[in-house]
RNA sequence: GCCCCCAUCGUCUAGUGGCCUAGGACGCCGCCCUUUCAAGGCGGUAGCACGGGUUCGAAUCCCGUUGGGGGCACCA
């Protein structure tokens, strides 16, 4: 156990949510961290419940953010395959090894007879599996079959206490008779994850286990089985656990996966920066010093280290990450937010396929301008929409009727005839011009004057800087929206 | 109910016995800048859950209380 090699292993059901990220996150930049290796691997082993469609989710959400595995259902690697439901026969002899040395038996108990059993003997009938079919002999089982039960596989915990070390937690112990044996292996001989897990993480030699704290108290089964698989030849060591503290809601609760704060791929469509959202769900439960919280998901990998991760739950505040990734934005080049500002002017029908030379050349020297301004990508893109809506201009209802009253007839007239006669259609000519007409000649406050043509030329009360808008957009189109908006004004 | 985990500003956190009359960030409030809204700059608000120990000294170690959470499936 030399190499560091972690892995992170989602069942493909629902869709990918924050929890899942932050798990991988960890799990990640830990292996990165170490120089170690990254494991991608799906757990699939509920038919009823995995789908296809979560799975290139999954991957689709995981590539956004910028994760990276070195051995992957899509890329293999040497301990392989990487999909639980392509290893079927693996865990099938795994389980008739785990028969063999003891410590797995067949039981036949259903739930109900479980409960009825704690009742009858006064105890809580919520208790769980009391390992009744522990020592069934050849004749019960025979019996059992006979009226044509099929029985589940269970593991036999030790009677010793279990202790493991988690990087997270120190040690925890579990004193035996609190967990109870444990089913690996459903009636129809089918796997269950409490097999799968522990069997793959043995045989893709994991060394260090990441995952969420709601599985703290299954890890002793886990102990459990990998000493039981110690035993048969199939694992080689126990790894190294590491429970990520929960992520929660404002109710302190486990945020649920249908939250609708928690679906990835939904901050991508809003126009979150992934490395944004790398950086906030970095956070939770991390620091990476003491004066600074804003980092690049390369700055976390060199700092990053498991020991470090604390142990207290972490709620999720959608405010900070907005201004994390307002911050993020603000970081980009130009060159590197005009490409990501591109696809969502497409996807508003606001620019072409292939933009033309001009409208490229537009969008250069607005971007900068929408940059110190916006909360997301998306936000970015409607703050531009006013250069590239051409025909389908149209003024926001709200903007306009806070706007377009009272002196905003007259403050519109008068800078449709001072920028008439402008020879430079430039910023600062522009500027010039608006500021003596208006400000200096007609005595109106700033304030005043300004909101209705900025509203009249981009359509809405909070938009890019006034008059390099106007210059963008060019003094046809700035006149002819100007006197659009004054036949508005009463 | 049983087992386990957790406990620093409203929130995320720094803090691993003296550097802490507890630092940063988000939020909130105020001021400045200013062509609206933002952004930016500056400042402010606010916290070691409680009770016992240990120690010359505790946010930091121990015990307990209280509070919160997670788990107790033929899900993962």
């Amino acid at each position: 156990m030399t190499e560091v090699r972690t892995r992170f292993c989602p069942s493909p059901t629902g869709v990918p949510h924050v929890g899942l990220a932050r798990t991988c996150l960890f799990s990640w930049a830990y292996a990165r961290h170490t120089g170690g290796t990254f494991v991608f691997r799906i757990e699939d082993t509920d038919a009823a419940r995995d789908s296809e469609e979560s799975y290139v989710q999954l991957v689709d959400a995981l590539g956004w953010l910028g994760f990276d595995w070195d051995e992957g259902p899509d890329i293999g690697g040497p301990y392989g395959p990487y999909r639980q439901s392509q290893r079927l026969d693996i865990y099938a002899d795994v389980m008739r090894r785990l028969v063999e040395g003891g410590h797995v038996y067949e039981a036949f108990s259903t739930p109900a007879e479980v409960e009825q059993r704690h009742r009858t003997a006064g105890r809580d009938p919520k208790l769980g599996y009391d390992n009744f079919d522990r020592d069934l002999t050849d004749e019960r089982k025979a019996a059992h079959r006979a009226e044509g039960r099929e029985p589940v596989l269970r593991l036999r915990m030790p009677a010793e206490p279990i202790t493991f070390h988690d990087a997270v937690r120190g040690e925890v112990t579990y004193q035996p008779g609190t967990v109870p044996d444990f089913v690996i292996a459903r009636a129809d001989g089918s796997p269950l994850y409490t097999l799968t897990n522990p069997v793959d993480d043995a045989m893709m030699r994991v060394t260090h286990v990441v995952r969420g704290e709601d599985l703290l108290s299954s890890t002793p089964r886990q102990v459990a089985m990998y000493r039981a698989l110690m035993d048969i030849g199939v694992a080689e060591w126990i790894p190294e656990f590491a429970h990520a503290p929960l992520v929660v809601d404002e109710r302190k609760k486990k945020m649920s996966k249908r939250d609708p704060r928690s679906d990835l791929l939904a901050y991508r469509d809003k126009g979150y920066l992934p490395e944004a959202i790398v950086n906030y769900v970095g956070t939770l439960g991390w620091s990476i010093a003491a004066d600074r919280d804003v980092f690049s998901p390369q700055e976390m990998v060199a700092a990053f280290d498991l020991a470090d991760v604390n142990s207290n739950p972490a709620h999720f505040d959608e405010k900070k990450l907005d201004a994390i990734n307002a911050t993020h934005i603000r970081q980009l080049s130009t060159q590197d937010l005009v490409a990501r500002l591109l696809p969502f002017l497409q996807d508003r029908g606001l620019l072409p396929e292939k933009p033309t030379d001009d409208q490229l050349r537009v969008l250069n020297t607005a971007a900068p301008l929408v940059q110190e301004r916006t909360g997301t990508l998306v936000q970015g893109a409607e703050m531009l929409r006013f250069l590239y809506a051409g025909e389908d201009f149209e003024l926001d209802e709200a903007s306009a009727a806070k706007t377009l009253k009272g002196d905003a007839g007259a403050v519109l007239d008068a800078s449709v005839e001072a920028l008439s006669k402008l020879d430079d259609w430039s910023t600062d000519a522009i500027e010039a011009a608006l500021k003596a007409k208006l400000v200096d000649e007609l005595e109106i406050k700033p304030r005043k004057a300004f909101a209705p043509l900025r509203v009249a030329a981009t359509g809405k009360t909070v938009s890019p800087p006034l008059y390099e808008s106007m210059e963008l957009l060019g003094r046809d189109i700035t006149l002819e929206r100007l006197r659009a908006a004054r036949s508005r004004v009463a």
